[in-house]
DNA sequence: TGCAGCATACCGACCGGTTGGTATGTTTGG
DNA sequence: CCAAACATACCAACCGGTCGGTATGCTGCA
């Protein structure tokens, strides 16, 4: 395989239609999808509404596009992420929650998840718009789900490792959510505060000590 | 204090008024706030326009009241709820969350919750939206506090009870997420399971056999 | 080398329909 | 009789989407 067929594999993405992704990731996060025109994402990246509709059929199909493209940014962010470098199976379970919890910023809209948003506005609607939006869920959430069946199994639980990787990416929503309710990122901290703790109690890391006894550091 | 004076209180609504509110819960958690438009809502209600703008200033004024009412119908489902005469603050908790589990019902949009809908739509473009959303689920939590404190003081445990209601919050919220995501309730059923078993490892009830182990049962 | 032939990328005016909201009646209960 | 509770008609702005046209660059053939 030489350098030239490898390139023609990877084409290089128009500029435009990267740009209309970049802005929509931003827009559809602050305002949610409906709220976001056309014309708000053409002029937030700069473009023409000729050049909108030529890279995409329609608006259905630029928030399907967005979903992919946040799912596959986020796939990158977590294949370089610190913690896999850890050796245990729970310490990587542990140090996915952390990575996420860094990850937050007072700017809420920057910060959370497009998929969440959008499936809320779209899934009685748009059947491609959900269908992307799950299988982004579904990704992120099977990162995850090798580590959980090998801390599930080397301490004889019987639960199952897909369904305890969608609860995470569950609390992870709704965490979202408390956050842009509070207008305060502090409720979504400790409701993931809550979710390292649960994984703690059940796969037996003692880490940062998740659960504190009353009068128990003086004895 | 008479029961003419309590009347006044609480004045009759108008019919319209309540029409539109029901119909608004309904619409709103199916397609969303934005893309649900005022002539959707006048049709849903079987009112006309002037009706709507008689009773409401505002298509925004409407979704606060929206969420106002939500939260008080949540309110008086959760005083006549079952779970509530157990005499046990751990077993209360863990049956609110069998309550919430039992609402569950194959049809998402009415099961939901209109609140988390809505904040995620207008948090960054409506204040006053985004306070009542957030009214509304503090509000919920904080029908759990008192329990959650004394079963956490009982097992002598230094974690907030606030922000612990406000995380059985957040993972419904999480779990309704991935119900519409998903198109199926089940892996909203797993996570609100999962969320049943951190607050059984937490405060120590042993109801439901909260962590199985493989081989456990013929030891 | 040069040029016809064609595809891609992009432009911006324009379209019919819908939007939230208003102005002005008409009905109705106390 | 009067105010509250509606209904009807209407508006300007905006919506997603279309369309005819242009600029640019690649391809193949003489």
């Amino acid at each position: 395989m030489t350098a030239e067929s490898l390139r023609i594999e990877i084409p290089p993405p128009a500029p435009a239609r990267q740009k209309l992704l970049a802005g929509a990731l931003m827009l559809i996060r602050r305002d949610g999808y409906s709220a976001t025109s056309v014309d708000d994402l053409c002029r937030e990246a700069g473009v023409t509404k000729g050049a909108f509709f030529h890279h995409f059929a329609s608006k259905e199909r630029l928030a399907v596009a967005a979903a992919e493209h946040f799912t596959a940014m986020a796939a990158i962010w977590f294949e370089a992420a610190p913690f896999l470098k850890l050796s245990d199976p729970a310490e990587r379970v542990l140090g996915y929650v952390d990575f996420r919890l860094d990850r937050l910023s007072a700017d809420v809209a920057q910060s959370s998840c497009l998929l969440g948003t959008l499936v809320q506005e779209a899934y009685a609607t748009s059947p491609a718009i959900r269908e992307a939006c799950f299988a982004g869920i579904s990704r992120q959430a099977s990162g995850l789900e090798p580590d959980l069946a090998a801390a599930l199994a080397a301490r004889g639980l019987d639960l199952d490792p897909h369904g305890l990787a969608l609860h995470t990416q569950a609390v992870l929503q709704g965490a979202f959510i408390l956050a842009k309710a509070a207008a305060d990122i502090q409720p979504a901290v400790e409701s993931l505060g809550h979710l390292k703790r649960y994984l703690s109690l059940l796969l037996g890391v003692e880490r940062d000590a998740p659960v504190e006894r009353h009068g128990g550091s003086d004895v």
